[in-house]
DNA sequence: GTCTATATCTGGATAGAC
DNA sequence: GTCTATCCAGATATAGAC
């Protein structure tokens, strides 16, 4: 059904109300991708979806929300979409390599707009910044697709437990990477991509050898503690 | 447009007019400090300054340009410091310690709002973006401090072109993590950067001695490579 | 070129009626 | 839940003084 099962308050809204939400959504990605993120008013939003500016405010608290409810959208796509091309596939390079080009694919044509999302990266106290109170669930979901990506090879301890937070750090370098991505259909981002994730799958299978391994790892533990300390993990 | 001190224009300006700059720059930081970024308006400012709102805008084309302006200030002033401190010392990890403990000192009061700095982060056209065309100059300006930085180690050639700007990106994350800091004396963000500087040091160390140097070599090359075809070095 | 004074525009956001 | 009216503040415009 149409109905969120993370959202509580949408279970007991009117389908109506639903509809209005979604409309509303709907015309201002429209609107967004026709003349991007800042030339589109509120006031254009609730023009063309035919309701009033306040109603457009009762459903979405700021400009940048809608564009938060579009990247949730996107969210639950590119989970579905993955969790779909991942079936037999069972290498951790392969894995990530489809959750990050899909990912792109997704979001390439709104490139325009997606910037939105940075702009209370420095305001720790804003709902809408990335890092922030107020995104946390978003975040926990995407890091748990990192996580699910790499429930797959003999990987250390350490390593499955820094992965998630720094693929999903790095992911949202992508993303940027993206945004200020010039060159024919991105491709400088998807080979960027490909670059990094072989690395980095040469670097586990380095790190996981047994020659190697008793050197690095205190260098892995110690990286580990490092973000426990913080309170990044 | 703007004026400083590098800036020939200077020399056909009037001092009264540098004055009038400073005026407004300095009472619109101590409103900053004391109420915040987005509690005072551009009206406080100018007549807190006892200036026309139209100066204030005379000299700085929108609110976050007055954060930029102190930006590049504080960037004066931490590499006077910092070129003070250095003399005499000649280790790469003391020498960078130095250079980011320094900083964090330098910001620490004005975390409140530094923010604004990364207000525009996903908008590449946007004149304040801190990775767009038009703040080129203070990003080559704090590269080149990194640079100085490493200039005295046998570094490989491969480190000397990376190191500048990982570690430029490298301390934007610094400073995110500082405003995200709540911990007292933002003690947090000091004791990761000297976590993350001892696994520098050990890193660089451990890739340039003659056992390891073979292994590791080709992977710095890469990395060096995508940076480039990336247009990153 | 530097600045005042003031009026105006624009668009994000809110209040309160229904 | 939806509307109209309004507020607020960033930004611009204009005209003129020095």
């Amino acid at each position: 059904m149409f109905k969120s099962a993370r959202d509580p308050m949408i279970l007991t809204a009117k389908p109506e109300a639903e509809n209005t939400r979604e409309l509303i959504l709907r015309t201002a990605l429209e609107l967004f991708r026709g003349g991007g993120f800042e030339t589109t008013t509120m006031r254009d939003i609730a023009r063309a979806a035919k309701v009033a500016t306040g109603a457009a405010y009762y459903y979405f608290p700021s400009k940048e929300a809608i564009v938060s409810a579009y990247y949730d959208q996107v969210q639950r796509t590119h989970a579905e979409k993955v969790r779909e091309e991942w079936k037999e596939k069972s290498g951790l390079r392969e894995r990530l390599g489809i959750l990050l080009h899909s990912k792109l694919e997704i979001l390439k044509e709104d490139r325009r707009f997606l910037g939105a999302l940075f702009r209370y990266t420095g305001e720790p106290e804003h709902p809408l910044s990335v890092f922030g109170k107020g995104t946390e669930s978003q975040r926990a979901q995407s890091m748990a697709i990192f996580r699910e990506a790499i429930e797959v090879a003999g990987l250390s301890d350490e390593m499955r437990h820094l992965l998630p937070p720094a693929l999903w750090l790095a992911h949202l370098g992508m993303i940027l990477c993206l945004i200020y991505d010039d060159s024919p259909d991105q491709q400088k981002t998807h080979q960027l991509i490909d670059g990094i994730l072989d690395l980095l799958a040469q670097a586990i299978e380095w790190t996981n050898s047994a020659l190697v391994r008793p050197f690095v790892q205190p260098f892995q533990s110690k990286v580990l503690r490092m973000l426990q300390d913080a309170g990044w993990a």
